[in-house]
DNA sequence: CGTGTTTGACCAGCGC
DNA sequence: GCGCTGGTCAAACACG
């Protein structure tokens, strides 16, 4: 386990931004997120443009009593998811997390991101289940969906590295994994979410002197993987997309065994509840309402199956920070709460009998 | 000893 | 075709 072993990464909090935004200009991060309730007109646009119900305008109030709720520190500056994107299926190598970089993103053509300079965001399509990747150039072919150690036969799969890679089915375009990146503020890079993850890789990011890192969920069946990284613009946010489903539950070992407290001290803790913002533009009937719930789907099987049928996936950017659950959460109904607090680790749901 | 990280090499896609 | 870049592999290593 990495346990006490992030401080390395304390190495990356170097003032090394000489980026010039030039083309990035301005921000997808709100450069001053904590405004509570000053409704920038960019977030208004935002807001009003996803068709947010108008209480996520007026919940960026009670972030302690949130925190406290979910026994998290009150600690605003500790972790705080401000902002996510759901990338779907379609991704520009170039820019590739050019938007996460933190200038603020224009991840342009075929449905990715918008970012305008005014930390307004904006997004497209991102199909979820990236059904059809007409113009789709999955660069990744030998990347396989799926996960490699296919249970019984795991071994051989790697085989003689590379030479005799996977046979990949020309004129097959590999599926790309619907992603969803979010950004947290938080000091350590891998954001406890109550899943395992094993580092395979660590690259270097272009124009950003922070290394991303690519984790893999360690359940055998399971290819969910996420990458891991920091805004070089802003060293106190993590960048985490997350790519794929989980089709497994998360971990016994750490279901409701979670000691928040020192999951605090050790990682930053994969907190939904400081996530506001605005549901996919795709407004798909059965698409999430708001954050909270895409990160239960990614999180858990059964919220993530919800999205699969309705073939538009998701797509938007969440741009929270100091926020408050919308109080409509908590009006979820019984089932569909019992089905989170079984499934979303304890942390998530830290109500106490 | 099992599990996870580190790290250099490799591969594929893309732009020039 | 070449070089760049993102992503992945896997041996070596570290740690509890």
């Amino acid at each position: 386990m990495s346990d006490h072993h992030h401080e390395p990464k304390d190495l990356y909090y170097h003032d090394l931004f000489q980026y010039d935004h030039g083309q990035l200009n301005g921000g997808m991060i709100m450069n001053n997120p904590k405004v509570s309730g000053s409704s920038s007109p960019a977030y208004n646009n935002l807001l009003q443009g996803f068709d947010v119900p108008s209480y996520m305008n007026t919940s960026f109030t009670e972030y302690n009593s949130l925190a406290t709720a979910f026994g998290l520190s009150s600690s605003p500056s500790d972790h705080e998811v401000f902002s996510s994107i759901d990338e779907g299926s379609h991704q520009k190598p170039v820019d590739n997390l050019g938007y996460l970089g933190g200038g603020g993103g224009h991840v342009s053509s075929d449905g990715e991101v918008h970012v305008t300079p005014n930390s307004s965001v904006s997004s497209s399509s991102a199909e979820a289940g990236a059904e059809e990747d007409s113009g789709n150039k999955s660069k990744k072919d030998r990347q396989q969906p799926q996960p490699k150690g296919s249970s019984e036969e795991g071994g051989d799969v790697h085989s003689p590295k590379k030479s005799s890679k996977i046979v990949k089915k020309k004129g097959e375009k590999k599926q790309r994994e619907p992603r969803f990146a979010f950004m947290t503020k938080s000091e350590v890079d891998h954001l406890e979410d109550g899943y395992r993850w094993r580092k395979y890789g660590q690259k270097a990011v272009k124009n950003s002197p922070y290394p991303r890192s690519y984790y893999r969920c360690t359940t055998q069946k399971c290819g969910v993987k996420k990458r891991v990284e920091r805004s070089f613009e802003d060293p106190s946010t993590v960048i985490t997309t997350y790519e794929g489903q989980h089709n497994h539950p998360i971990p016994a070992t750490l279901r409701g065994s979670i000691n928040i407290n020192a999951a605090h001290h050790h990682h930053a803790l994969f907190s939904p509840s400081s996530m506001y913002a605005s549901a996919a533009p795709t407004t798909s009937s059965s698409g999430p309402s708001f954050p909270q719930e895409y990160l239960f789907q990614m999180a858990t099987p059964q919220m993530m199956m919800r999205n699969d049928g309705g073939g538009a996936g998701p797509g938007g950017i969440y741009s929270s920070r100091n926020v408050n659950f919308p109080q409509q959460y908590h009006q979820l109904p019984a089932d569909q709460y019992g089905l989170l607090q079984d499934v979303v680790p304890s942390m998530f749901f830290k109500h106490e009998p």
